[in-house]
Parts: structure tokens; C-alpha cells; sequence
DNA sequence: AAATGATATTAAACTAGATTAACATCATCG
DNA sequence: CGATGATGTTAATCTAGTTTAATATCATTT
């Protein structure tokens, strides 16, 4: 099992033993999910944490009429779950399915309390993961409220290049909160002004 | 000084030992502003995360157009700060100003080091406060989205209605991401309708 | 190469919410 | 008391983005 990305990602947060790594290991285990399979489902309760070591998954909401939103995508050296649903074990608000064949690292909501009693310092790495989360959707709640369509656009393509390559432009447009539609229109317009 | 609230708020997560808590009194302090003092400017570097014990601040980001938008309010039991400036230690983006008489209490950046490293059960409790503030941001990223601007003044009026008591209503519309005067014909509406 | 399904574009009609501006109410304070 | 500033309302006009629907492109499979 090769869960060196992961061990690479604590590592520029804190510094595990040998002992602590193997421990980690002997914890986690590697799932692989073909495009299209569901990591959460809406509904279900989410049981674990994921790490993409390879692959690529978004995660959405379908709203009462049956529209989808998609609130985040998650690629390499990301993670991926309804943290809402783990960490308080209800049924999940989101989906995570895969948008390619991946490759995740699932952390087991049986084994996070064993996790950080064992390695106190995985409370330090993933205390600061969840407080840049955290701050990531704060600005994008900032966005939201700040920018226009084009504009958050723009930032979106400028931000995250290798996400926009990767994914049809619809999806961007839920990513957005912008119909598919409008998304096209303001491309077009972008080709016209320069 | 007082920090029995904070100690309350901290024993639903951990359970801290008499040194524990002393030691934690000694690193933190308490400070009283008034109505319209800033915590918090855009543009400096937030020092403290600062726990509410009585007050009620607002956090707001001024947009390129001098527009003003609230990101969020807190009272009693809440904390506030610029999170982002606060763990890079880099401008902020954001400003807190009270909009009452406040006290808070203050945690430096200075000393947060030392409490983790004395106090390791902090280090979880934080973690699951920044937890539940993500998953709040997430859930708020998802209405934006999916809600009118009415249902979402309606699902603020019944989350939070102590807030809406305090607070004046073209602030709620600022947190809302609406004008005021669209927020006053939403009320109009809803009075029509009952 | 034809067929199928998924993705993208275009354009017309429509709407939620913004903007502007005038006016109303309320609180505080000299 | 009247005045001042802060807060809230109403209504007309405007616009960013939606909806609907038709068409186009592209990829995959047979």
C-alpha cells in the first residue's frame, strides 16, 4: 500500500515517527472507484474521511426541484467527504461521486478517535486542514456576494486550471451557481472583448 | 477574571484539569470595547481569535466599490476573528466592529502555540470548532445557491431569531446578500400573506 | 459511416432582485 | 421642544441572470 502523497501532505504540517506511520497504515486503507461510483450518497451517513491520491470527484446537493448543485470539486492531494454528516454521524446532505476512475485514501470514522489518541499530532494537521478550509469558503461566500458571474468566472479559470480542463463546462456552471447557458454566453463575450 | 463561560463552552468538548485551566487563564485576557470599536481592520494583521462573553460584533468586508458586506454576526458563546489573516498572520480581509458594548476574550497569536503544546486537548477542541464552522459555511454556500432571497430571510429569522432582535434590518440584508430595500418588500409580502 | 448520448451554443422572452430617489419614522440630544 | 442622524418604506425603472427551446458539436459504440 502507497499512501506516501498522504505521508508527504502531514509531513509539511508536522513530522511523524516511523512508529506513527506505520501505525497510520495499519489504519487507512485504499479504495478504487470507477467514473460515476458514489462515494456519499445524500442520505446515507458518511463513515469516512478521503484523501484522492488519484482522480478526480465532485461534490453536490440536489435541492427540492430535483436541481443539482455542485459545491466542490476535489483532485490529487485533496479531501473529500459530507464533513457535516462524518462528523456528527447524520445522514449526509451531499454526494461525492467520481468524475474519473480514482484512486482515495478513506480514513473510517471507527478509526479517527484511535487516530488521534495514537498520533495527537493528526489533531495539529487536520485542525490547520479544516481551518484553510474553513477560510476557503469564507472567501468564496465573499465571492459570491462580490463578484459577478464573469467575474467569479475568471477568478475560477485563474484559480484552478488543471480543475477547468478536467471537467465539462456545465458542471463549472453549477460549480458557479450559473445555468449552463449563461456560463456559454459569458465565454463568448470573453472571446469577443480580447 | 471571569471566563467561566469559555471554560463552560470548552468542557462540552474536553474535560480540562484545575492546572489546565489555570494555565489557560493566565495566557488569555479580557477586553471590553464599545459600541462601534473595531477588533478587527482590513488590511491589519488579526493578533487575537477572540471569544464573545457578552456583545455582539459584526464581520464585514468592504468590496472595490466600497460596499459593505457582512460575512457574519456574533454573540454570546460565539467566537469571532479573521481566521484567515489569523493563522497566516498575513492583512486581513475582513474587519470586526462591535455593534454593542462587548467583552471578549482574547487569545493571542503569541501564546495559541504555547496552549496547544501545554494544553493538548485544546488542539481538539479547536479542531471541532473550526469543524462545525465549515460545515456552517458549507451549509450557507448551499442556500445562496438554492434558496430565494425570501426563504433564506425566512430560514435566518428562524435560526437565528435572538440576532434578528439585535441587530438593524439592512444589516440582516447585508448578511443576507440583498439590499435593504428589497429585504423591506420581502417583510411587506409576508405580512400580506399571513 | 451511422447512430446514440452527452455536451455546448444561440436567441427570445421572462423574472428576481438592484438602483434610484423621494419620503416616513424613530431615537437621541442640546 | 425642534433638529439631526440613523433606520425603514414605497414605487418606478432597470439589468444580470434564468428559462425555454431549438440547434450544433463531439465522442463512443456498433
Amino acid at each position: 500500500m502507497n499512501i506516501t502523497p498522504l505521508l508527504n501532505s502531514i509531513s509539511k504540517y508536522v513530522s511523524l515517527t516511523d512508529k506513527e506511520i506505520e501505525y497510520l497504515e495499519s489504519k487507512v486503507f485504499i479504495r478504487k472507484y470507477l467514473k460515476g461510483q458514489y462515494v456519499v450518497q445524500q442520505g446515507d451517513v458518511c463513515k469516512y474521511e478521503c484523501y484522492v491520491l488519484s482522480g478526480c470527484t465532485k461534490t453536490f446537493y440536489v435541492d427540492q426541484e430535483g436541481q443539482e448543485h455542485i459545491i466542490m470539486f476535489s483532485i490529487e492531494d485533496w479531501w473529500t467527504s459530507d464533513m457535516g454528516s462524518f462528523i456528527s454521524q447524520t445522514p449526509a446532505d451531499f454526494n461525492v461521486q467520481c468524475l474519473e476512475n480514482s484512486e482515495l485514501i478513506m480514513i473510517s470514522h471507527d478509526v479517527v478517535d484511535d487516530l488521534y489518541r495514537e498520533i495527537p499530532k493528526l489533531e495539529r494537521f487536520f485542525r490547520k486542514i479544516v481551518e484553510r478550509a474553513f477560510v476557503a469558503s469564507q472567501k468564496r461566500i465573499v465571492r459570491n456576494f462580490s463578484l459577478t458571474a464573469k467575474e467569479q468566472y475568471l477568478y475560477f479559470r485563474e484559480q484552478y486550471p488543471l480543475i477547468e480542463q478536467r471537467i465539462p463546462q456545465y458542471m463549472i456552471a453549477s460549480y458557479l451557481g450559473i445555468t449552463k447557458e449563461f456560463l456559454s454566453k459569458i465565454k463568448s463575450q470573453l472571446i469577443l472583448e480580447q
